[in-house]
DNA sequence: CGTCATATTGATGGGCATCAATATATGTGG
DNA sequence: CCACATATATTGATGCCCATCAATATGACG
């Protein structure tokens, strides 16, 4: 992937579409392609800021460990989206763990120091990232919102009628975007749990399911159990 | 309080210090002061945002009704800081509701319109919200933090071990900084377990507690707990 | 001192994690 | 392309943490 391409990839990034050509020229310039396997750590908390991110190919989740050996899930990240350069800006180290969920995953890595120049120089790079910021609140809180509701059915259900669907004949269909596994990891909820509430709900012909594309029957009544 | 005294208040918040005097003069002459009672709505969610404030007295919560009827607050403010600067920037409406928390709260509220004029033509503004705005990402990731862990023991050991303490013969002592109920709201536990755990570890000797001052003696037993 | 909010203590039940076993899916190398 | 290995998903049985309901105590404030 040579430089231009690379400027594409910028171009496309949705917080980045006011920028101007030149500055993103200068940004993409001082980039490289990252590659890493499942798994594969991109950084880990502490480590010293020296780059942002962009996703190419693949996902990279950000996390943080918990105390009792499972893993808080912030964000999980798809190609097109901007990260870590909250942290560029205000820390000097990372304040989460980056790693790739899928094999032969692809990130542009920004340097740090030739972008902190556009900040600091280009109003509209800081527009672009007070924009960018501030989308990132509103996640964090929209995940706070999730993990606040005690109860476990109520939480897969708000997720669920939150997320994208496609309007079928029969309902509206969802991708959980991610594994079962993963999904009740996000939502604190043990993976039996989730294999069970789904169930329930499929019996009581709320939902259909099939892998990991989810079919809403009847919003209404999901609706209820997210109350 | 007149302008002189506002423009004060305006320049003994953290991430404003970096801006210029000119500009503090500016907002200052754009501002109001508000008295609210305690339960006073500042603002609710999706009201349009006109301005953004900075809590001269008192307190102010910034939460989010659950489907259940209880609140998930996101943050207690308290003299000194602001807030909502991040919806005014980014957004035409609040996302959160905001109440005064005690009798007799006072808040600077500075025009909307005349800071988003300060934001695009200064830099330095627009640094320092890039800066307010990276230290919301961190209050709210602790948050996360905090609600990820699913005993209720070890979410209360560790806020009190992340609470500024001072170090007296006994001890550490830590001020909860609000009344027990509300705290136990905070950390989506329940009033009277709370109230056990208190007192478990009271008798178990690791804890210390007179009102909302709690002394911790045995700090490697909460740890533990914590985990 | 009376009124109301906060705090404590007890009894009970349900939701959900945990452990365990099996089934299905995904991927790998021969 | 199949056999094997590994990860994911489902289903069942059990126990415990913690919310809930209820009653009383303590504190705050006019």
């Amino acid at each position: 992937m040579d430089r231009a391409a690379i400027e594409g990839v910028l171009a496309e990034v949705p917080h980045l579409r006011a920028v101007d050509a030149a500055v993103l020229r200068r940004l993409s310039g001082a980039a490289r392609i990252v590659r890493l396997e499942r798994g594969g750590a991109l950084f880990r908390e502490g480590d010293p800021c020296r780059a942002f991110f962009v996703v190419v190919q693949g996902g990279i989740t950000l996390f943080r460990p918990l105390p009792d050996g499972r893993i808080q899930v912030l964000r999980r990240l798809r190609p097109g989206q901007m990260f870590a350069e909250a942290a560029l800006l205000t820390m000097t180290s990372y304040p989460v763990h980056a790693e790739a969920n899928d094999a032969g995953t692809e990130i542009v890595e920004v340097d740090g120091k030739v972008f902190l120049d556009a900040f600091r120089s280009d109003p509209r790079v800081a527009a672009a990232m007070v924009a960018s910021l501030s989308n990132w609140l509103l996640q964090l809180v929209d995940r706070i919102d999730e993990l606040s509701i005690a109860n476990a059915g109520a939480r897969l259900a708000r997720h669920l009628l939150r997320r994208p669907a496609k309007s079928t004949k029969a309902g509206f269909e969802v991708d959980l975007g991610q594994t079962k596994k993963e999904l009740a990891e996000q939502l604190a909820i043990a993976p039996e749990t989730f294999s069970r509430l789904l169930k329930k709900w499929k019996d009581a012909g709320w939902v259909e399911s099939d892998g990991n594309r989810v079919t809403i029957l009847d919003a209404d009544a999901l609706e209820r159990e997210g109350e």
